[in-house]
RNA sequence: GGCGCGGUGGCAGAGUGGUCAUGCAGCGGACUGCAACUCCGUGUACGCCGGUUCGAUUCCGACCCGCGCCUCCA
């Protein structure tokens, strides 16, 4: 049984969604004016394992993500670069999907583009002010009327007084309250922009949402996922718009990705401590750093160091290092694994004790291998169909381990030899000259294991 | 100040009312020509103070500390 924790009830709970066997999820994407951070990963990684694992479980999820392609800050990007917005948001959108690619993480079913959505958009602003819950202010801008929806802050327990008293709020004159949201601004001059009853203009950042989610999924749907930063005030006013719009509940499950932290702060285009996801990739293997940031509980901040990464990497290395010479096959087997890992996934994807299940079972693999087992071909099978439901261990594990030949360095091949000068060293009892061209090759990184089969090798990176 | 999350062995990080997390590092042993990989063994851990209980790291209350949100940010 499935349990997931809900940010609108604050508790675990069972899992049922509206519709049998089928999970309606979306979850709030990337506003394309720049290139993915690692924070970004953090969630594109979370909600792939979240949807691969409930794949594997048997149930169909349409999960929709979108991507927000126009905004102040593309505008003001786009204009620095002396570029179309579209432009902008076209090269990110292009390097995005190349990021995921890289770090294994699936394509949303649908992936749907705020611009392509302006008609829905209106449409669901216009149903607001003819039900009462926004207005046309002499700006031309079009607000939500917060204090009219009873519910409002239900879901980040918010008090609408103490919310008023909060001085941080920007003051616009047109606005009947200060906590009332833009739904459609109003475009000034040469900014991109839509016609609309309400003159030119482009939609306000929540709004594209709540239309969105409700083209893709419908009005009422099991899931709805975003970052760390998102419950309040995105997904707040995504529920004002919503719920008053649509007449009945909007999320049934509300989850929320933890953030990711550098040196104990929350990394955040805001704090510009931020390392992008190739900044990443250029120093780390992809699947580490998709195992750096699947290993933790989705829900708790992760640190990103040196240190993580190196932890992440060597943990990795154990799992490649047991699947190493064993032809995964799949076969009876009489262990429990798998049961406590689907155990441990069902309790609100509980990562770090699934991956901990996953290192019992490697010692299972590790000692069958050792003594020569029937089983080990099984064990290897089984260890790489739990780390496939992760999104992980699906690589050669030669290939894994032997990593990259980096720039200057030795060359597979010339490995290769070397391994062949030192076994003739050895057959011939130089073990002076074995030594050295051992110890020379691990001066450059590259471990040297020896076997009954013969020698194989990994780079230490 | 309000709302929410958390403080576990050297580090990372699960979990439980009374036997084991798991990984890394350390120590001892096996394997090896020596190593590496692997295997076996090894740790007086649960922020502080009270309470409930036969028994609490686990439940309750107070306190201290950290983090997130309250403003564009995943």
């Amino acid at each position: 049984m499935l349990q997931i924790y809900n940010t609108l009830t604050k508790e675990k709970s069972p899992f049922t969604p509206i519709e049998e066997g089928k999970i309606k999820m979306y979850v709030c994407g990337v506003t394309v004016y720049d290139l993915c951070h690692i924070g970004h990963a953090r969630v594109m990684v979370a909600f792939d394992v979240i949807t691969r694992f409930m794949r594997s479980q048997g149930w169909d999820v349409d999960y929709v993500r979108n991507i927000t392609d126009v905004d102040d800050k593309i505008i003001k990007r786009a204009a620095e670069n002396g570029e179309e917005p579209h432009e902008l948001t076209e090269r990110m959108i292009a390097a995005m999907h190349e990021d995921e690619a890289r770090l294994s993480v699936l394509r949303p079913t649908q992936e749907p583009r705020a611009t392509a959505h302006i008609g829905d958009i209106i449409s669901l602003v216009e149903t607001l002010i003819e039900k009462g819950f926004a207005y046309p202010a002499a700006n031309g801008d079009v607000y939500y009327r917060v204090e009219k929806f009873a519910d409002y802050g239900k879901l980040t327990n918010k008090n609408v007084d103490e919310l008023k008293t909060g001085a941080r709020i920007e003051v616009e004159e047109a606005k009947e309250s200060p906590l009332d949201f833009v739904l459609w601004k109003s475009a000034k001059e040469g900014e991109v922009s839509w016609d609309s009853p309400w003159g030119k203009g482009r939609p306000g950042w929540h709004i594209e949402c709540s239309a969105m989610s409700k083209c893709c999924l419908g009005n009422t749907f099991d899931i709805h996922g975003g970052g760390p930063d998102l419950p309040f005030p995105h997904h707040e006013n995504e529920i004002a718009q919503s719920e008053a719009a649509n007449g009945c509940t909007y999320v049934n499950t509300w989850m929320h990705a933890g953030p990711v932290r550098v040196n104990s702060e929350k990394m955040s285009k805001s704090l510009g401590n931020f390392f992008t996801i190739r900044d990443v990739l250029e120093k780390y293997n992809a699947e580490v750093v998709r195992f750096f940031l699947a290993r933790v509980h989705y829900r708790t901040y992760i640190d990103y160091s040196e240190d993580s990464l190196k932890e992440a990497r060597v943990m990795l290395e154990r799992f490649y290092q047991a699947l190493r010479g064993v032809d995964a096959v799949e076969g009876p087997l009489e262990n429990d694994f798998e049961e406590r890992f689907i155990a441990a996934m069902n309790d609100d994807f509980n990562t770090p004790k699934a991956v901990s299940v996953m290192f019992e079972l490697v010692n299972e693999l590790n000692k069958a291998t050792r003594e020569g087992a029937s089983e080990a071909p099984a064990l290897a099978a089984q260890l790489r169909k739990l780390g496939g439901m992760l999104g992980l261990l699906q690589q050669n594990a030669d290939e894994f381990l032997q990593g990259e030949s980096e720039e200057g360095g030795l060359s597979n091949e010339e490995i290769e030899q070397l391994i062949v000068d030192r076994a003739e060293a050895k057959k011939a009892k130089n073990f002076a000259e074995a030594d050295k061209i051992r110890d020379d090759l691990a001066s450059q990184g590259i471990i040297l294991k020896d076997s009954r089969e013969g020698t194989s090798w990994f780079r230490e990176s």
